[in-house]
DNA sequence: TTGTATGCAAAGCGTTTGCAGTGAT
DNA sequence: ATCACTGCAAACGCTTTGCATACAA
């Protein structure tokens, strides 16, 4: 990652543009409009770079494959178990150093939500 | 599902005895013991089966291969970022739904802790 | 006896890597 | 001119599947 170039700009732009968790397909279907050639190893291997500079988060859901977003401010996710979308919760519990049995050090956390989104919620 | 065998036996033991998320091979490295020519293929077949009877629960976590555990009562998971371990939590924050935005209805949630578990964290 | 569950090996899939060529500095 | 980055294709690791056999009912 010492270097800038078009495909890089090009997959920041599609997680930046979309704003939400992307599949790899996802990502290269985007950035793809901007960058013809571009390839599944590069955004494999730009994203796993972005990882590392903090640019990018992975989103990992059970039986999903993994996706990827912008890094933003921390926050938590919203799973609608009707429609399977997932959107961005900007509240969080704060210090949950409580929950820690002893001995154990705690460094981060992540929250997924799972229930109805409104339009799943009023269907039902 | 509908037959009982030596190995689905072997693979519900082995999850309550070692009791944390196990991966397929830790799996399979425990219900060998007790059951020789056990497959990772049966190890699969029988998770998958276990899943959709509510007994295992499965973990997955961003980068790691899926782990599989006995469905217990409602805790969370202690990820070490040191030796990768999984350890269960038992403490529960309680209502999060003043986390939720309006509209949105929430049916469960799902905790991750991130850190260093005591062997680490002293190492460290 | 019947047909589900198993073991093995091959196939699938998402992700990573080797390598020669491209392009940012 | 360097050497990091890219595209392509092969390699990888985890999971699933096809098929003949074993075994629970």
């Amino acid at each position: 990652m010492e270097r800038s170039t078009k495909q890089r700009a090009a997959i920041e732009s599609a997680l930046k543009k979309l704003a939400r968790p992307l599949l790899p397909q996802e990502l290269l279907a985007e950035a793809h409009k901007s960058v013809p050639n571009l390839s599944l190893a590069t955004i494999y291997r730009n994203i796993k770079g972005l990882i590392a500079d903090g640019v990018v988060d992975v989103v990992c859901l059970p039986g999903e494959t993994d996706r990827y977003e912008i890094h933003r401010h921390h926050h938590h996710h919203f799973h609608c178990s009707s429609c399977e979308q997932v959107t961005d919760i900007d509240a969080c519990p704060g210090d949950l150093s409580k929950l820690m049995p002893k001995g154990y050090l705690l460094e981060d956390h992540e929250i997924t939500l799972y229930g109805k989104c409104p339009a799943c919620a009023v269907r039902a």
